[in-house]
DNA sequence: CACATGACGAGGG
DNA sequence: ACCCTCGCCATGT
């Protein structure tokens, strides 16, 4: 476990319910603008040890990234029980729901 | 040390 | 807006 790693899972779990946070945004506050693909790492293999919000985490084009369909349907069901609204793209919008005033 | 993995992201066509 | 390529990073084998 790297200090990264370890920035990128504490920053998740700052996360209020009803915002999100890109994997990009997380990568940056956690200490590295090109670390986004460890922050997929972070949720695919620490969510269950940590107790981590993994669904407040989306793509830099608002959507949601995961693959697996049960999976990212569960995801959108989370936050739409948050109260996040989706478009018929399903997209949201990051400028009302993306966490900033964090760190 | 070499290679594969993953829920990324920017850039170009 | 969609698709593909490439760069990036910590881990696991």
């Amino acid at each position: 476990m790297t200090i990264f790693t370890l920035n990128i899972i504490n920053i998740i779990k700052s996360i209020p319910a009803g915002r999100v946070m890109t994997y990009g945004k997380v990568a940056t506050l956690a200490g590295n603008p090109k670390g986004a693909r460890q922050v997929s790492w972070v949720l695919k293999t620490q969510t269950a040890k940590h107790h981590l919000p993994w669904h407040r985490i989306i793509g830099k084009d608002g959507k949601i990234k995961i693959k697996d369909y049960e999976s990212s349907f569960i995801q959108r069901s989370l936050l739409e029980a948050e109260g996040i609204k989706f478009d018929l793209k399903g997209k949201i919008d990051l400028n009302t729901y993306e966490w900033n005033d964090s760190f």
